[in-house]
RNA sequence: GGGCAGGUUCCAGAGUGGCCAAAUGGGGCGGACUGUAAAUCCGCUGUCUUUCGACUUCACAGGUUCGAAUCCUGUCCUGCCCA
C-alpha cells in the first residue's frame, strides 16, 4: 500500500512537499520524527507521530525516532504563547531513556530487517558543535528574514511577551537535525505535526542550500476535539502511555469517552483498521450513536496496541462491572476481596489502616485522610454538591460516619467521585 | 542608553485609597438531563475551616495611611518607539 494514499484517506496529511510521494515510491526511504523529552513517558498526544512511524515502517520504509535531547534544552516556540521552562540535563537524560524504552515496543528494531527502526538523539551531535562554528557554518545559509517569516515566529513577534534568542534559534537547531540525518543516515524525509511545518521546511532548506540535496516532508493535522479543547487530557491530567502513570483501565476509559464526532476521525488515525471496515463501522455508528460502536472499538484497538490484549480484557471487565446497568455495585457486593480487586483492576486503590473503622470518622475527614481529596474543604464541597457516592449510593450528609457497616464485603469500600472516578479503599 | 506603555487570581481582562479574595468572559470541576455523548440549564472555582472566621494573594522590596491591587520610592521583567 502506498504510504501517502493510505495516510490520506485516514486524514493524516496536512502539508506535503512536492515530490514526496514519488520519492516514497521510488525507493526505501528513511524518514524521521522528533519527540520532545519533556516528561519521562510519552502520552496520547505523541500517539500520532508514533502511528506515522509505524505506518511508514509497514509500508517498507525505514523509521528514525529522534529524541530531542538538544532541542529539549531549547524549547520549541511554535505557536506557544510563552517560553517554556527549561529542564536540567539530568532530567532530560532520564526522560530520553524512558521514551526510548517505550518506542521500542511499537517499532521493529530488528536489525535483520532492511528497514529496521533506529533511535537517535540530537544531543549526540550537538554536544560537539561550538556556537561559533554553528553560526558560521549553518547560520550563514539562512537569513533572519526567512526565519521571521514563519507563522510560528510571527505569532510570537506580534504577541506581547516577546521571544528570546534561544527560542528563535530553535528552528535552526531542528533544521540542522534534518541536515545532519540527511548526511549521516541518508534520511530524506521528515514528518511531524502541522505545527512543525515551519521548522521542517527550514530543515529541507538547509539540506538544499548547504548540501545541494533534495529532502521531503509532510505533516499531519493536529488532533482537535470537536469542542476545541486540547486533545489528550482528562480531568486528572495527561493520558500517559506508561501504565504506572495511567492505568490501562483509565487509558481505555479515555478512548471510550471520545465524542461521537471525534470518534469518526480517531478510528482512522489511531487504529490500523482498513478503509472498508472503518466505513462500515462508521455507518453502523451513525445508525445508533448511543451504542457507541466506534468508541468501543477505538478503545479496544488502542488499548490493545499500547498495553496488550490481556490488559484490554481487564480494562473491559472493570468498565463493565462499574458502569453496566444490570450488574453494577450489587454484583461487587457478592465478591470476595480477591475477585473484587481483580475485577476492578486499574481503579485507584487507597489503603487505609483498619483502625480508622473503629474511630467512627465522618466521611469528610475519612476521604481527606484516605487521600481521595487533598483537604476536608474540598471533600465537603463535592459532597454538598452531590458529587460523591459510596458503594453506589449517593452520600447525602457530610457528617455521615464511616463504620464497619459501610464495608462492601467486609473489607473494602468503593467510592465514586464525580461521574467517572472510582476509588477502592482497602483496610489494612 | 533615551522616551512611552505595562506587569492583577488557571487564561483573557476589569478594578485606580475602605463596599476587594477582587467584576465579566473562557477554562476546569460538580449536579440535572442523557448514551460514562453533545447541546442546554444550575452550582462551585485563593488556602484552611462544620458556621463564625482565620490566613496568604494583585511583579519584588521598602514607605505613606486608621486602612493600599489602588498613593510614594527603589528594583526586576516585558512590549513599542528612538539611538
Amino acid at each position: 500500500m502506498n504510504l501517502i494514499s493510505e495516510l490520506r484517506w485516514r486524514g493524516m496529511i496536512q502539508d506535503i512537499k512536492p515530490g514526496t510521494e514519488e520519492q516514497l515510491q521510488k525507493e526505501m526511504t528513511t524518514a524521521y520524527i522528533g519527540f520532545d523529552p519533556t516528561a519521562d513517558s510519552l502520552h496520547v498526544g505523541n500517539l500520532v507521530p508514533i502511528m506515522l512511524l509505524v505506518h511508514l515502517q509497514r509500508a517498507g520504509h525505514k523509521p528514525l525516532a529522534l529524541v530531542g535531547g538538544a532541542t529539549g534544552m531549547v524549547g520549541d516556540p511554535s505557536f506557544k504563547a510563552e517560553e517554556r521552562k527549561m529542564l536540567d540535563e539530568a532530567t532530560l537524560l532520564h526522560n530520553q531513556q524512558s521514551i526510548k524504552a517505550q518506542l521500542e515496543r511499537f517499532l521493529d528494531f530488528d536489525q535483520a530487517k532492511p528497514n529496521y527502526a533506529e533511535m537517535v538523539n540530537n544531543y549526540d551531535w550537538f554536544k560537539g558543535i561550538s556556537f561559533l562554528s554553528f553560526i558560521r557554518d549553518v547560520g550563514k545559509h539562512i537569513t533572519v528574514n526567512y526565519m521571521m517569516a514563519k507563522d510560528s515566529v510571527k505569532k510570537r513577534l506580534e504577541g506581547d511577551s516577546g521571544m528570546s534568542f534561544t527560542e528563535f534559534s530553535y528552528q535552526m537547531i531542528q533544521g540542522y537535525d534534518f541536515y545532519h540525518l540527511y548526511n549521516t543516515m541518508n534520511c530524506k524525509m521528515q514528518m511531524g505535526g502541522s505545527d512543525q511545518w515551519g521548522n521542517i521546511v527550514t530543515g529541507t532548506e538547509l539540506v538544499r542550500r548547504i548540501g545541494g540535496g533534495e529532502a521531503y516532508a509532510f505533516t499531519c493535522p493536529l488532533i482537535k476535539k470537536k469542542d476545541g479543547t486540547k486533545f489528550g487530557k482528562s480531568e486528572s491530567g495527561n493520558i500517559w502511555l506508561d501504565p504506572a502513570k495511567t492505568t490501562p483501565y483509565q487509558f481505555y476509559q479515555f478512548w471510550l469517552n471520545a465524542d461521537d464526532e471525534d470518534a469518526e476521525s480517531y478510528i482512522r488515525i489511531f487504529t490500523f483498521i482498513d478503509e472498508p471496515a472503518v466505513n462500515s463501522l462508521i455507518a453502523e455508528h451513525r445508525q445508533d450513536q448511543s451504542k457507541r460502536v466506534l468508541q468501543k472499538r477505538l478503545a479496544q484497538e488502542v488499548t490493545t496496541f499500547i498495553h496488550g490484549e490481556a490488559e484490554y480484557e481487564a480494562a473491559l471487565k472493570t468498565t463493565e462491572s462499574l458502569f453496566s446497568k444490570n450488574a453494577g455495585v450489587d454484583v461487587l457486593k457478592t465478591m470476595s476481596e480477591e475477585q473484587l480487586l481483580q475485577t476492578l483492576t486499574g481503579v485507584d486503590v487507597k489503603e487505609v489502616p483498619a483502625a480508622a473503622l473503629t474511630e467512627q470518622k465522618d466521611v469528610v475527614t475519612f476521604l481527606a485522610e484516605a487521600g481521595i481529596f487533598p483537604s476536608k474543604g474540598e471533600a465537603r464541597k463535592l459532597i454538598q454538591g452531590g458529587g460523591m457516592s459510596m458503594n453506589g449510593q449517593k452520600i447525602t450528609a457530610v457528617d455521615q460516619k464511616i463504620t464497619e457497616e459501610s464495608l462492601l464485603n467486609g473489607k473494602n469500600i468503593l467510592f465514586q467521585k464525580g461521574k467517572k472516578n472510582y476509588y477502592l479503599v482497602r483496610f489494612i
